[in-house]
DNA sequence: GTCTATAAAGGGATAGAC
DNA sequence: GTCTATCCCTTTATAGAC
């Protein structure tokens, strides 16, 4: 590609970033395209121009990371998800920006809906019993529930606290969930 | 008292209760003192004229019902958690319109990270170890998760079920976070 | 006391100059 | 291609008529 379009890739990415951070910390309906432009240090029509609407650049700064595939037993299952609380810690700013507007901006509920609900079906893949979905649905709003806690709400209790550590406490809680079926 | 204050005071609580009703839905940002208004079937400059701002209307609507005193020991603890969870089926209003703001309104967050923080405090009174306040906020946290996504989120997977079905599969999850010492 | 009219501010979107 | 200037709508908030 000709160093235009090279020139042009790095603004639209610059924009993309400021616009994750801006929409993470203070959600859809409170960020605003000229703040995005102002901590991109562009024009704001330029961000127009780029991506059409503000819908438009939400939607592209939210672009989701999918869950690894697989379906592991259920202990495997357990350290797994563990493993993802370890990613939440530094959590993508992407999936940050969708988490912090999923509560009041319709779309970015859609979006969190979907994400949650393929976690949710991965899970209750690996979990045996009636209530598989159920007991999956849990073990998800276990972990979205700290994962809030931590990054959203920054409670002081959970400041600074080793991931190895929650994971540690939350370990047990999460094979509860599971079911009995302990083989 | 007159007449006159009366016919206010039901003026007054009709308005709230429609705050209650749309904040809860649509979060702070999204609502409107037009939208109240309209669902309190009042005039929109009587909204200001009462409660003189939209920040104080919402300060008005969430007054927070606190949780029940008292240290119980850890089983009957998750026995009272289980129970909040009931009442959350059927959240206050009030408490509902708190939570759907707190990831983008300020003082709905500092709001919540009160609220929590003083759940926190009491369960971190009635478990043992030095990890009690981080055991506390998970517990806290499980619960909020997964209150988020059954009367937020609202996820299939949540919807409709009993709430003895939910409490019984959390049961084990939340003894688990007491800790080891199950008497 | 209640409503009409309007001011004031903010932000999304667009047209056109350079 | 990038930015200036502006339109236009929405919403909060206020002033004053009835």
């Amino acid at each position: 590609m000709g160093e235009r379009a090279e020139r042009r890739r790095r603004t639209e990415a610059r924009i993309l970033d400021a616009a994750r951070a801006l929409f993470g910390e203070v959600g859809y309906e409170r960020a605003t395209i000229r703040g995005v432009a102002k901590a991109a240090e562009v024009d704001p029509a330029l961000v127009m121009q780029y991506f059409g609407s503000k819908q438009e650049l939400f939607r592209h700064a939210v672009r989701v990371v999918p869950m690894a595939e697989g379906e592991p037993d259920p202990q495997e299952l357990v350290e797994r998800l563990l493993g993802t609380l370890d990613v939440k810690m530094e959590l993508p700013q992407s999936s940050l920006a969708m988490l912090r507007s999923m509560l009041t901006h319709p779309e970015a509920a859609a979006s969190a809906r979907e994400v949650l609900g393929q976690q949710i079906d991965r899970l209750a893949g690996s979990i045996t019993g009636d209530d598989a979905r159920l007991r999956a649905a849990l073990m998800t709003m276990v972990l979205l529930g700290v994962t809030v806690g931590h990054q959203l709400l920054e409670l002081d209790e959970l400041r600074g606290v080793p991931q190895d550590e929650v994971a540690r406490l939350l370990r047990p809680a999460l094979r509860a969930l599971t079911g009995p079926d302990v083989s």
